[in-house]
DNA sequence: CTAGTTGTCGATAACGTTATCGGTAAGCCA
DNA sequence: TGGCTTACCGATAACGTTATCGACAACTAG
């Protein structure tokens, strides 16, 4: 800037406005130094700037995984909106551990974003008000934390629990087990709907039919199995299975199915998510839909808003109705007639 | 800093090198600002330190599409690599479209970052010259330009063509087609590798069985269900189709047996990007396998290498081997008898 | 003609951090 | 004791940019 000041015969303070769009400059000098800018491929500093600035016109996102399509439609959808008012997104993923999300955040804020988006795998509440002692404005999404009043963005995971069950005892399903997910807020809402769904049905509660997810880094795939031949080896084997995710449920068909069950025909499965995996699955698995760009467009829109309003405004929580989607996995059972009982296993 | 400075009757001078490690401070003095720095739950200011070192320790990252798993997978251990040795990735997605990957690769010089690392969609190199006289180093993933002389890792994608050919040709498949894809390296190089298999086995190149992708942002599952359907209404039907990625193949695949076709029997298929769809597919694809781990690694290691030494070392180029993962879709074709001839669409 | 307005430009200082170098005190060796 | 090293600490200036305000000229209105 220095150069292109000196070259031009103007002022420091006379580029750097021309480069703000300020308007207290003429024509002239304006085509001048834009083309002296052009010509000598400068590069503006945008670390000075937030330096004088306070303002780095940078949002950051913490997602537990980049991999899982969910995490990353979002990530997508923050991006093409916040980009559209000058504000980009920095992307980075915690991989469900607590620490490296607590570093991930450590650097973000020692990056000076403006707002930080996060869809915490922590269970405690202490980084949070770390966060907020910094003045930095954050906004969760699909997971929250109790005693922690902030934005929200996310999908109703009691209704998600209760919509998966309801479907499976209205198809006719009599033993409904739910393969849970780790000890976070969606795991627990849907947890909580299942149970709800059961009772309002008049039916019971069997802790051998709620497979808790095992600790570790374990894939999905296996986890998903290992839960599928916990409730095979029941006595009472469940006759529909709700999953907390989509992953878990096709590794838990792929078992039951190589086991000699069928789909839905012996066990009908319902998972969460609705990955795109179109007509290509042995089975087309059923899901609830969790809306995630619609989550992305929500989180942007209070960021934006909170950018934009000079006191911050009271915290928004939005939260999403999810939504059935039925395919093959979970077609309507037939009565249990003589011709159903005739299949079984191998 | 300046506050915590005042309150333990220290310089700032003393509080920065304690934050850097630095070893001309005293063990009491060090505690004594490490404890005020919890305390006040200080943050550092890493845009300003990055202003006068001349180094943000930041890392860039251009993908065409975050959501694709090949890239996702190469981000994932490209930050992992980098974290280690204290630098901190920033993923952009350019979502194939050359205007907004450049205002994207801005953004990022803007931002001052160490190296970049793309994988571009661009056919032209003048933003890489740009990049060169800003004195930023970069390196190129996946796609590579002609007259570019740059750091570059990736697999080699003509003995990908090769293999997959090839391996069709092994397994019995007299016409072998090809769905392309954009006309960046990836795409030309296994078109290349394509036609040479054939070539060398003494096959003739039908240009009708070489299907370029449409141009526009459809999904990829239409452009498969469209390519599949020019192929299908051929007089010479092919036998064989080689598919520029998974999500191609896949698409073709579910559009040939909504058809009333058998895969592999009537056309067996290959892809490449050896997406991990486990054994939930209807028809276990067969795939070249890319190493988008590794490239990452790889990728990550190199700029490593860039930023340790103090001269620029000469570009780098590493090429992957590619390796063919046989599954169901292209098992071996029975020799053409009366029992296999008997079978046909509908 | 005067007073006010508008349009254009620049000087100064500041943002938070670190590189470089110089200084002081204490300890060591001969 | 004198000179040397080592350990610890700080002053100054700089990095590249912008906020704030003031200055000057050229108009405009009355």
């Amino acid at each position: 800037m220095k150069d292109i000041a000196k070259d031009l015969g103007v002022s420091v303070i006379t580029v750097s406005k021309v480069l703000r769009n300020h308007p207290d400059v003429g024509d002239e000098t304006r085509n001048r130094v834009l083309a002296r800018v052009k010509e000598l491929n400068y590069q503006l500093n945008l670390a000075a700037r937030s330096l004088v600035t306070g303002r780095s016109y940078l949002v950051g996102l913490v997602v537990p995984d980049l991999l899982h399509p969910f995490f990353a439609e979002i990530a997508k959808a923050l991006s093409e909106v916040l980009r559209k008012s000058g504000y980009y997104l920095i992307v980075t993923s915690s991989d469900e551990d607590p620490e490296l999300e607590e570093q991930e955040i450590n650097q973000l804020l020692a990056r000076r974003l403006d707002t930080l988006i996060i869809a915490s795998c922590r269970t405690t509440v202490d980084l949070f008000f770390r966060i907020q002692n910094q003045k930095i404005p954050y906004v969760l999404i699909d997971r929250w934390l109790p005693g922690l009043s902030s934005n929200f963005v996310g999908v109703d995971d009691e209704a998600v629990g209760v919509l998966a069950t309801r479907h499976l005892i209205d198809i006719g399903c009599k033993r409904i087990a739910h393969i849970r997910g780790p000890e976070t807020s969606p795991a627990i809402g849907r947890l909580q709907g299942y149970k709800r769904a059961l009772l309002e049905s008049g039916m019971k509660i069997v802790n051998d039919y709620i497979i808790a997810e095992p600790k570790g880094d374990v894939e999905s795939k296996q986890r998903g199995a290992e839960a599928m031949s916990r409730l095979l080896a029941l006595k009472a084997r469940p006759d529909g299975v709700f999953c907390f995710n989509d992953p878990l449920a096709m590794a838990a068909i792929n078992y039951a199915t190589k086991e000699g069950l069928r789909i839905p025909a012996d066990i009908a499965v319902v998972g969460c998510g609705n990955l795109h995996y179109d007509d290509s699955l042995r089975v087309g698995l059923s899901s609830i839909d969790q809306h995630s760009r619609q989550i992305g467009e929500e989180a942007a829109r209070i960021t934006l808003s909170i950018l934009n309003s000079k006191v911050p405004p009271a915290p928004e929580s939005i939260v999403l109705q999810p939504e059935l989607i039925v395919r093959e996995s979970s077609q309507r059972r037939p009565a249990m007639n003589a011709r159903s009982r005739r299949r079984g296993p191998r």
